[in-house]
DNA sequence: TCTGGGGTCCTAGGACCC
DNA sequence: TCTGGGGTCCTAGGACCC
């Protein structure tokens, strides 16, 4: 059983704990360059504002109803967030930090499960100051749903609870696909094309089919309609990439001037790398001209590279990221964003294997036996298979979460 | 004039191997 | 002459999330 715990409207909530008067003020919180609402208030959403709506498009009905806008800051939201999470601590022993403003919980083997939801929203309240609602479901796309339903309906009070088969029919029926977890834009039309609309048409969907029709995500997310759990509680898991980019207040043409914002996000990015305590062994570049600018062709370019060594120095970093960005250069661009990411960590705490392709023999077993010895040894650690990461499927084949994820591998535990 | 930043996951396809 | 099946590893690109 999981309950998912959003913050509602949490930068503006966030902005509000200081000032109090502005409790009932219709207000938005900007994104970076201030260029795109992040955030709005309960008012400012009455009042036809849209989510990530560019600033520019607005600024007439914001005159107009004297909204209250404010530039975002990261570091206070930070700092509330780790709060509210540390009180959702108390109520579990497992639980997913989701997002910045989001955890699921697992609730197994609690009793009054709707009860013990409108404690924890009291308890946050009370504790931060922030506002949130609430979803209790078997699955996490099921605790989603609940969550939405939680924040739509006033009479709720911030807390659903979705455990009976049929009030989770009810609500599917009146649900429009697009609005479950992991229904974007594309398979939304994708879906409607076949006459799925709502989310109890795509609930009732085969499969089987809802694979062949996308992939296994989607197939994923039927079983979980359908309250088979098939989407596992992830707890502190390790990063896998750390991006650091960045679009310029105005077009950039000078080649000088790019790669200097593109050694500024390097450096940015490897001490973020050093404060995760981990190595880097891919490096990527990219830079692009804005998909909304007319005047020219448009143009984008990645280029990868792997370092001669893993590696969490900015001058190693910046050698290759040097490199990489000569092969994205193209002379005449009017360039809008440029950005350095890093990934394929290792850390000298992981136990690292690289095992043999053998068919016939059984090296690959004894070493994986070996390695899952050291693990359960040590507590923690990471098998690899001939240097390719791990995938998220291989642990869901291990959890035997369904037998839709049968696989030729027997075992393969990943992170603990 | 002005359009976020930071992530994850999946699939396809090519090169290569036995 | 026949031109396989099964696998790894890597990359690009698409889709989704908050």
């Amino acid at each position: 059983m999981f309950a998912l715990v959003d913050c509602n409207n949490f930068y503006c909530s966030c902005e509000r704990l200081f000032r109090p008067d502005l409790k009932q003020v219709p207000m938005v919180v900007l994104s970076n360059n201030d260029g795109c609402v992040v955030a709005r208030s309960p008012e400012a959403k009455a009042l036809g504002i849209g989510m990530g709506v560019p600033l520019f498009k607005v600024r007439d009905d914001i005159k107009r109803h004297g909204i209250r806008i404010f530039s975002s800051n990261y570091t206070l939201y930070g700092d509330i967030s780790a709060r509210v999470m540390q009180t959702l601590e108390q109520f579990t022993p497992r639980m997913e930090i989701y997002s910045i403003d989001e955890a699921f919980l697992d609730l197994s083997g609690i009793g009054k499960l709707d009860d013990y939801g409108r404690q924890i929203r009291t308890t946050v309240k009370q504790h931060v100051g922030i506002p949130v609602s609430i979803g209790i479901a078997p699955t996490k796309t099921l605790a989603k749903l609940a969550n939405s339903a939680a924040k739509r309906f006033r009479a709720t009070r911030g807390v659903v609870e979705l455990c009976d088969p049929r009030r989770q029919q009810r609500l599917l029926a009146i649900t429009p696909a697009s609005d479950i977890w992991g229904i974007g834009r594309n398979l939304t039309r994708v879906l409607q094309r076949r006459g799925v609309k709502t989310a109890l048409d795509l609930a009732r969907m085969e499969p089987h089919r809802a694979r062949r029709l996308s992939s296994v995500t989607l197939e994923r997310t039927v079983r979980e309609l359908n309250g088979e759990n098939c989407i596992a509680l992830e707890e502190a898991t390790p990063k896998q990439q750390i991006v650091c980019s960045r679009s310029f207040g105005e077009k950039l043409t000078d080649n000088r001037e790019v790669r200097e914002a593109v050694c500024e996000f390097t450096a940015r990015a490897a001490e973020k790398l050093r404060r995760e305590k981990l190595l880097a062994r891919m490096v990527s570049v990219f830079i692009r001209t804005s998909p909304f600018d007319e005047t020219g062709t448009g143009y984008g370019n990645t280029a990868t590279g792997t370092l001669p060594r893993p590696s969490s120095d900015t001058l190693e970093i910046l050698h290759l990221v040097s490199r990489l960005f000569d092969m994205v250069w193209k002379n005449g661009g009017r360039y809008a964003k440029a950005g350095v990411m890093l990934g394929d960590f290792c850390s000298p705490d992981i136990l690292q294997l690289d095992l043999f392709d053998t068919g016939t023999d059984h090296r690959r077993n004894d070493n994986l036996m070996r390695a899952v010895d050291s693990i359960n040894r040590d507590g923690r650690g990471m098998i690899r298979f001939g240097g390719q990461r791990p995938r998220k499927d291989w642990f869901m084949r291990q959890e035997h979460l369904s037998p839709a994820y049968t696989t030729k591998w027997n075992c393969i535990p990943v992170v603990k």
